[in-house]
DNA sequence: TAAAACCGTGGAGTTGAGTCAACGGTTTTA
DNA sequence: TAAAACCGTTGACTCAACTCCACGGTTTTA
């Protein structure tokens, strides 16, 4: 599919796309057999893009996500630690929810005060 | 206490106690009775700045979290929807905890494979 | 009491993640 | 077939959230 297309379908920017496409998230193929130079994303590039809006909210940067991606596809086995990064990772995912879910806590108790005493 | 003790204590910079300060979200009063100008934070600072932390976890930014102090202490009735306000919040902020859940899904499953395929 | 450790201000610089503008080529549509 | 709608690249720009630096005053410590 087209940048166009994409970009609609995902709500990201034809601009978003070209930057992630640059930092090595997704690829494209030139469209094949054309004379154009318009780039041809594969359909699960769709759920790329959802695993990458998951990581970002769990605090991942851009080039976190390089790193993770790079590492898992170089089979070169001793240049990165998988499973060192990805135990790193999941703590620091679960920390993270762990802090959300403090501050729903919080905003629920705002909340019920502000209705209770709506006049203060 | 001072703010080099605060920093210690909380983990953050001087600078970016300074910084959230000149933002409004923490206040000192000049240390009582003395000829310097040196910041005097409350103990009560080091849990504000928890809930910061919090908060940013769930995505909020630093203008969000000035809006919603100001908010709640703005006694002014309608110059602030707070329940409004809360609730597009605690939305936000469970979608973003759906999200980071999916994500450690993710790496827990990424994480088992290349556990089960040191050598691939 | 001097050095070391603190603190203050003002302002410039950095980083990450986009976003925008200008300019020109290609497809699609009326 | 011309206008509208796409697409490409390059490079500058923005914005949030810090971070650093320079310079000078204050406290604490050896």
């Amino acid at each position: 599919m087209r940048i166009g297309e994409l970009s609609r379908r995902s709500g990201l920017s034809r601009d978003t796309l070209r930057y992630y496409e640059r930092q090595g998230l997704i690829r494209s193929e030139a469209e094949a057999g054309e004379t154009n130079t318009y780039r041809d994303y594969p359909d699960d590039t769709l759920m790329t893009l959802e695993v990458i809006a998951d990581a970002q909210a769990a605090g991942l940067t851009i080039a976190d996500l390089t790193l993770f991606i790079a590492g898992l596809k170089a089979e070169s086995g001793e240049t990165f630690d998988g499973l060192a990064f990805l135990d790193r990772r999941i703590a620091e995912a679960e920390a993270r929810r762990a802090r959300i879910d403090r501050f729903i806590t919080t905003l629920r108790q705002t909340r019920d005060a502000l209705e209770r005493a709506p006049f203060d």
